[in-house]
DNA sequence: TGCCGTCCTGTTATAATATAACATCACATC
DNA sequence: GATGTGATGTTATATTATAACAGGACGGCA
């Protein structure tokens, strides 16, 4: 297991190799990362934490990408559809994809107080309900697990 | 494990035991359960669907009980903070409560064709996450699962 | 070359969801 | 009767999201 987003890490990476592993997947998919996907991808990448669609086009206003929602919403469809990025429902907001490439349904870790979003594995989480699910003929197509709570580096401020 | 929502039960015995539940503890702990709180407890159990707040509001004003907004999310989170209902985080609704009293955070599983909702236990989904997350220090406050596809009911429907 | 289809972008307008803020009221208590 | 608390009423506005249509870029193909 390997999880990010609360723990130290060369940042500098997860943004460069974020837009890599999209750049790489587009070319071989035929999908096209446009300068607004990709400058939103950006946006997402630049931060562990949860951004508004609002959020995301006040910076492509500024840049002068567009100024309208439907550019920012379309921008952030696209790279929810192709698993560059999650929209987090608690918040109504999105977050770039820390494994990229690799198609899964993570969960997730929202601390309630500084926003940052972890992404975890969450096969096992699922597996009981998919269990409980096929008991009552339930198929289930897509599963949403979001843990609110509080990250260690807000319980370190907190606490003293 | 039991589990309403899909399954043909008896629908009345659901209104009326959530009504006299919700009393019942409300006169226990002090709590005030008003005209305009108690409708919307019954609004919401009378389906096992989840309903909107200004689905809710539209029948409130119907009925004189309130025409405003803030009416109903009051009413709404009043009943949710109590343990009589769920948010649906997914939907932007909300649902009655299928096992008021105990406390729980329970699972649900969301029919994107009808709607309806059915409450599941999901113990053992949140025991795997809450070992990650404590494996990162992340304390966990409340955990959102929820899981979308298709009922038995629309299966059959759209099956043949 | 010119037409067509597809995908992306630009823009207007509006829908749907949610809350802040303040006035009033009912009722219990002291 | 003064005071506090919790519920309601109301106005206004914030936040999130989408429908609908016009235009442009670009490749394929007659």
């Amino acid at each position: 297991m390997e999880t990010i987003g609360f723990t130290k890490h060369d940042h500098h990476a997860c943004m460069s190799d974020g837009v890599s592993v999209a750049e790489a997947k587009c070319r071989k998919e035929g999908l096209q990362l446009t300068p607004v996907r990709k400058r939103v991808l950006e946006l997402l990448l630049a931060q562990h934490r949860a951004q508004g669609a609002y959020e995301i086009l006040d910076v492509l206003r500024e840049e002068g990408l567009g100024s309208q929602p439907p550019v920012a919403y379309r921008a952030l469809d696209f790279l929810v559809s192709n698993g560059f990025a999650h929209r987090i429902e608690r918040l109504n907001a999105f977050i770039a994809c820390a494994h990229p490439g690799e198609t899964h349904t993570p969960a997730f870790l929202i601390c309630r107080d500084c926003s940052s979003v972890a992404e975890a594995p969450s096969d096992t989480a699922r597996s009981s309900l998919a269990k409980t699910a096929s008991a009552l003929g339930f198929r289930i197509e897509r599963t949403v697990v979001e843990a609110e709570g509080i990250c260690p580096n807000c319980q370190e401020e907190t606490a003293p």
